[in-house]
DNA sequence: CCCTGATTCGC
DNA sequence: GCGAATCAGG
């Protein structure tokens, strides 16, 4: 494969959308991440951010009769954002942040919101879930791999089991079913038929 | 071990 | 110019 027009846009298109070298690269096909990577490189876009603003400041430093010995450049770092895949999947909310008090000041600005210690794992409260299910459920994450955020992958169930208030927090982590985010297990909770009920005929 | 981008260097 | 191998890191 070549690095055709085409092949070139595309390549520039998800790189500035911030796909990952290796996506971009089973996208195209016919080319390995590192291609990907090289190529993206010779282009000279490999600094992901095309702030319109930021003017890296010129300082020509007209004067030249000053014997002054610069340093060698503060070279300041934007600091990028760095677009972390989105992990907003996860369901539920365990501990409900305490609703913003009153407009009114109170002499306790804030107090222990965090109960802690308790399971409180029925994510999708709602849903009936039959107790077998749920039990099944429980049993499998006392085999949690219990990942954190960063050590997810694509092929990990990214379950929050947990409070994440607390230290007793992680993710599943085992097997996840291929194309989805939760493993066997989470995934039967995760996502419900609509009618799991017996569906009462009208 | 999974993955990420960065760099090197023979082709 | 290309990209595998390698490096450095989360």
């Amino acid at each position: 494969m070549s690095w055709t027009d085409e092949r070139v846009e595309t390549l520039k298109r998800m790189w500035s959308e911030g796909q990952s070298a290796s996506a971009i690269a089973k996208e195209l096909g016919g080319v390995t991440r590192n291609a990907v990577i090289g190529k993206v490189h010779r282009l000279g876009l490999s600094n992901r951010n095309d702030e319109p603003e930021a003017a890296p400041a010129p300082a020509p430093e007209p004067v030249a009769d000053k014997k002054i010995d610069r340093k060698p450049a503060p070279a300041a770092e934007p600091a990028r954002p760095e677009p972390q895949p989105e992990v907003a999947a996860v369901p539920a909310d365990p501990a409900p942040e305490e609703p913003v008090s009153q407009p009114v000041f109170t002499p306790v600005p804030r107090r222990p919101i965090v109960p802690a210690g308790q399971p409180l794992p029925p994510q999708p409260s709602a849903n009936e879930i039959s107790p077998e299910t749920l039990a099944s459920v429980r049993e499998v994450e006392k085999r949690a791999r219990k990942l954190t955020l960063m050590e997810l992958t694509e092929r990990t169930c990214k379950w929050p089991i947990g409070d994440p208030a607390t230290e007793k927090f992680w993710f599943c982590g085992l097997p996840s079913q291929a194309g989805k985010p939760y493993c066997e297990a989470h995934v039967s909770v995760a996502f419900q038929p609509m009618s799991s009920r017996r569906d009462r005929r009208r």
